[in-house]
DNA sequence: TTGTAAGCGTTATCAC
DNA sequence: GTGATAACGCTTACAA
């Protein structure tokens, strides 16, 4: 790689004064500066940004962080921080964080270590108190979720009115029995979708039940028990709340061969094309992920009183289709 | 920040040592090493990974370039490739190139400012010559399409005989006007596939016709006018055989409503959902991802005889579904 | 207008 | 075993 100093000592003056003209310095003498310009094209110069990034300390690119980069709604984000952080001339450093907790803070010093000038982060594990230290100086926002032990920047939906406004929507439709179908009780969304859901039916005064409470589908097979066991009940359930857009993807067949109604929260790819249509709240991953860059490009720079605490909450509205209605 | 020299002052010993004992030499004394130690969590040392970075000058990073992050198709190559990235302790770059090709070279440019140690891209442009510089001394792996003006490995479908297949498919159970709807003809892969399909209705002796070949379907509207025009035709098709599984998408709904039979190069969430489940033909996108973040890895540091051309062609399977049945 | 020197935080070389 | 010193490529402060 050729270097100023190489640039230099072609063009026969001081390695500063190939500086000068790199950086447009108008300080320059015509002549001196074309003599420059001349050597640097004939040996190729291109400048070392790693360079340039050591001196300044500060690597121009966001960090993000998610679950799954392949879950339609962390991706949206992730597209979202990507297009923010392009138009703000920097890059974007991404992570997968993956379902279980345990190694979010080893992959996210990790990510850390390549020094991003802020942090989003839909966080997965129970306690991000690592933060405190690892993310030192740096702006985080966190996305979807709302971080455990650690005051810290969110901008997530309204995630009990959401719920609520969907099982609401069901007892309009003449639902009675309402199952709640979630993934990890351990999330702060699914915790609160459940604080909704039952909200909803106390209001109604519908009383709650703990076994049309189902936790923990993760995948196909939990899918298939969970539907399973709800049919298998004496009192079956009529309609399915799922608490997200994933856990829907895996529910959807099976609930619509069991006849309950159903609404997702969360829409997701084909949702509408699917036979009923289903009935979803609409979140809007892109905003999150709009937000959260723009907040960190704000704190970027800043004086920063670092993590602070100030949650967005986006509204959400309810996706009327067929799936909610009454067999 | 503390530094090593900090440390060292602390420790009475020479910043050299810290070094040591940063790097676990051997070489040192146990009982100055604890007193390293000793001082290093006193004054909550904490290495700059910029500055090593510096030195060695690569960044252990992988850049990946997609049309679209939040496509799951590429999503899913971007998950595969930051999972083996993060098992090789690397970090993922990336970024959306967009549809269009115009902002190609200057978005990847913008990554490689980054000086990653490796470039994983699925190309948008006609032209990828631009690499030749802008990703000398870096080892740079096309997936899903290959490279235009440029020799370059890729990792990619069998295109031509997954389309042959899907179009034979269709005529197996019966249909005999087949029309094809793509996106973009610039697309390698779109071209590929149309070779595909024209191969295959020309061996079984149908002819070809013009009018039966839309492309250009990006978006809801030009897929509603894509069946309508096909469906106006004199002689409408009974099956149509889409190029790509954004396409796909797109065109599903409108394509059932008109009664077309329907194949679809590449499978996508819910296809087999819906009613009738969508007949696909499956790639296999984590696949793509993995063989090219390991190759790679194989490369960074090697000799390295740079940009080579060795290709590598995945099979594909046909996922027999029941869109692809006659009425 | 141009040049010299110092420094960013780390590792490598080579003495001691 | 340990340490002084240079080096990585560039920018800033200061001199000439």
């Amino acid at each position: 790689m050729v270097t100023m100093r190489e640039v230099a000592a072609h063009a026969r003056v001081s390695q500063k004064t190939v500086s000068r003209v790199f950086n447009d310095d108008p300080q320059v003498r015509p002549e001196t500066r074309d003599r420059v310009r001349q050597a640097m094209s004939e040996l190729g110069y291109v400048a070392n940004p790693i360079a340039g990034v050591f001196r300044s300390g500060k690597v121009p690119a966001i960090g993000i962080a998610v679950p799954d980069l392949a879950d339609p709604f962390f991706a949206a984000i992730v597209g979202a921080v990507d297009d923010a952080a392009r138009a703000a001339d920097m890059s974007t450093l991404v992570t997968s964080l993956g379902d279980d907790g345990d190694r979010e803070a080893d992959v996210v010093r990790t990510l850390l270590r390549r020094a991003p000038s802020g942090l989003v982060m839909a966080p997965v594990a129970g306690d991000q108190s690592y933060l405190e230290s690892a993310a030192a100086g740096i702006p985080v926002v966190f996305v979807d979720r709302e971080p455990t032990h650690l005051p810290g920047d969110t901008i997530r939906h309204d995630d009990a009115v959401g719920a609520r406004r969907a099982v609401e929507h069901l007892m309009v439709q003449g639902h009675r029995r309402i199952a709640f179908v979630g993934d990890s009780a351990d999330l702060p969304t699914t915790r609160e979708r459940l604080v909704g859901y039952r909200a909803a039916l106390e209001d109604a005064g519908l009383g709650l039940e703990e076994r049309l409470e189902r936790l923990g589908v993760l995948d196909e097979h939990s899918a298939v028990a969970a539907i399973a066991a709800l049919q298998e009940l004496p009192e079956p359930p009529t309609a399915v709340f799922s608490s997200n857009a994933r856990t829907s993807m895996l529910l959807v067949q099976h609930v619509a061969r069991a006849g309950f109604g159903f609404v997702s929260f969360g829409d997701f790819p084909m949702a509408a094309a699917l036979t009923p249509p289903v009935c979803a709240i609409d979140q809007s991953p892109r905003t999150l992920g709009e937000l959260a860059a723009q907040r960190i490009l704000e704190r970027v720079g800043r004086p920063a009183t670092d993590l602070e605490r100030m949650t967005t909450v986006l509204p959400v509205k309810l996706l009327e289709r067929g799936s909610c209605r009454m067999p």
